[in-house]
DNA sequence: TAAACTAGTTTATAAAATAAACCAAATTAT
DNA sequence: ATAATTTGGTTTATTTTATAAACTAGTTTA
C-alpha cells in the first residue's frame, strides 16, 4: 500500500507543479492567475516546492520591479509522475 | 477554476470512499486493512463521511461483538466522479 | 507629497489530521 | 474465579498544515 506524497496532495502546490509540468517556466503572476490564490498562500507553497526541490526558483528583477520566475525540476517531474501513477491506481482509473 | 471538494481531497477518506465505490459494502476490518490506518484515524474519517451524507453506516452485531458496515451513497458516488473529473483535468490525464 | 499600486514575505490564526488514551464487552489464560 | 488480553470501536488531545491578514520595500500616479 504506497502513500501518496504528502507534498503533492495539497491542492494548491498540485495545481503549480502540474501546470510547471506544462510550461518551459512560469512567473508569480502566471501563478496566482491560474491558481486564483491568495498571494501569501502562493507564497508559502512555492517556497516548499523549492525546499522539497521539486522547483527551481529564479529572483531576478523587470524593469525596476522583483520579478520571480519558476520552473519544475527532474525531481519535480519524477515525484509527479508517481504520484499521478499512484493516485490513478488508487481511484481505478 | 473549479475547486477540488475537500472532504475528498484527503488520502484516507480517498482511500475509503474508492474503495467503496468498487464493493457492495465493506465493514470497519476490511476498511482497516485496505487502508493500514490506524482505528482512531479510521473512525473519524468515516464518520466525516458519514456526516456529508456520502457514506452509509450500519452498525449492528456480528454474534456478540459489535459490527459496522459502510455503504457508499449515491450522493457520494457523483461527488467522487465529479472530484476525479476535475482532477484529471488538473493533471491533464 | 500623499495615496495607491507592484511584488512579494512573514506571522498569526484557524482548521485539519493523527496518535494516544480511553471504553465496554468478550475471550483466554492462570 | 479473576486477571490479562483481545475485539471493535470512540473520544480527546496534540501536532501539523493551510490560509488569511498584516507587513515590507520600493514604485508610480494624482
Amino acid at each position: 500500500m504506497y502513500k501518496l506524497n504528502p507534498l503533492l496532495h495539497q491542492e494548491l502546490r498540485l495545481r503549480i507543479i502540474s501546470f510547471l509540468a506544462t510550461v518551459e517556466r512560469a512567473d508569480f503572476n502566471k501563478l496566482l492567475e491560474i491558481s486564483s490564490a491568495t498571494k501569501g498562500n502562493l507564497s508559502v507553497q512555492i517556497s516548499k516546492l523549492q525546499e522539497a526541490g521539486y522547483v527551481e526558483v529564479t529572483k531576478t528583477f523587470k524593469g525596476k520591479y522583483p520579478h520571480t520566475k519558476c520552473m519544475i525540476t527532474e525531481k519535480g517531474k519524477k515525484e509527479l509522475t508517481e504520484y499521478v501513477s499512484r493516485l490513478k491506481k488508487m481511484l481505478n482509473i
